[in-house]
DNA sequence: GATTATAATTTGTATATACATGTTTTGCAA
DNA sequence: TTGCAAAACATGTATATACAAATTATAATC
């Protein structure tokens, strides 16, 4: 099935990038889309809550679909947006040293991926280079048993497209954690922390969309060179 | 009217907090739902919807809705959480000292609010105290036309309290960003820094139902005390 | 012309049906 | 017992209708 409202979401937020609709101004009604995307109403608010949640719009009652201004948000390392995306975005050259990448068996991690505490996992350990500083450094831990075969090619081109495009992982959502931390002797060795004494921390839990865990990554970034930007919905109730 | 999405997803929630089901496990059907609440399946899946948006389950298809384990992110710092309903989550004594609260004119702020350049914005600077030490400093920036009255004790006690349910003002939205940055002499003179000489700036553009922005908030914090919490689902497409 | 009442427009909620797709269970057959 | 096919079950998508609630446009009245 071709998914309609996911083809509509997608044809809109085109619009919206292209400066077809403006920020401030309302999309056309939901019957007029309707009408123009020959589908029903729900279906077209199916695409719109899309839009919605993701920032694009904000629906007003008897109003209709106010665009948003995206401009002070064009940064987002926000979702589970990858390295490679991230640096491709922000139009820089980038380089990634893979340091390690081996078989590990940590009880700890195994625990926290529930999966058996004897179970490999690989760890690869990269560092990221944009603009001729090393400035971040990637200590991920990935179930072996769901990842069967890693090469050094994979880890360093894109591993998340290798997971998600290759072995066809359908990679759902995860738990993360930011934090400030003082910097370990690996972090000096590994980066360019230019005198830097602290650096910021994202831990994540990666998880499949049949709720297995699969991955923790360990993201540590010298902080003249970190930002989070989010979109964030108050939940009523 | 009553929203019964909104009800049925609020009752779910209860039930997954007092263990009723467990992560790992699944809830009852939706067809099974829709004849305990005695509504549609619709409603039953527009509340379900809410819950996997915000983390509780994860919907697989064929299978059920998987209920999360929600353990390892018990601080939510997300989302639009104030000062208070964070520290009485932390179940630790705090306390918040005013600094100042002026009506000031500052046209670069009130053109990023889209408000006229001359209009006043409430500026109210506080210090907020955890276990007797004062390690996030919060200046917010408030549209006068929209708050007319400001006094200390609102400020003091709970300024979004004040907003939301004595004004009715909808806030729906925020942008957020996630920097560090070196103290200021403000962070010196207002903040416990125990020698820091960085701070973690969250800087906030909140808006309302109507899409009207209404506030921006710089929230300034100790890096040792700092900590962000998220789910984060992947979109789709 | 200004104000007010009414109608039209637009989004929100609730319900119903049909079929698609993936998972689990059942039952039959080898 | 094992293996496979079919049925039962669960969620996903698409469509349709009715009414509620908020905003905007229109018309009527003073």
């Amino acid at each position: 099935m071709k998914k309609k409202y996911i083809e509509i979401y997608h044809t809109l937020v085109e619009d919206i990038q292209k400066g077809e609709y403006l920020s401030g101004e309302t999309l056309p009604s939901e019957h007029e889309l309707s009408s123009r995307f020959h589908t029903s109403r729900e279906t077209i608010r199916k695409a719109l809550n899309l839009l919605s949640h993701n920032g694009y719009i904000q629906k007003v009652r008897g109003k209709g679909s106010v665009v948003l201004d995206r401009d002070k948000f064009e940064f987002p390392v926000s979702g589970l947006t990858s390295f490679k995306e991230l640096s491709e975005r922000l139009g820089q050259s980038f380089r990634t040293h893979v340091h390690e990448l081996t078989l590990v068996k940590e009880a700890k991690i195994c625990r926290q991926l529930n999966c058996p505490a004897g179970a490999s996992l690989w760890r690869v350990i990269r560092a990221r280079e944009i603009g001729g500083e090393r400035i971040i450094l990637d200590k991920d831990y990935i179930r072996q048993d769901l990842v069967p075969e890693l090469t050094k090619e994979i880890v360093q081109h894109s591993l998340y497209n290798y997971i998600e495009n290759e072995l066809e992982l359908d990679i759902s959502f995860a738990k993360k954690e930011i934090v400030v931390e003082p910097v370990t002797e690996e972090d000096e060795v590994f980066l360019d922390l230019k005198g830097h004494h602290q650096v910021v921390v994202i831990r994540s839990y990666v998880y499949l969309a049949d709720t297995t865990a699969f991955q923790f990554t360990e993201s540590r970034h010298r902080p003249d060179k970190f930002q989070f930007v989010d979109f964030a919905r108050r939940t009523k109730g």
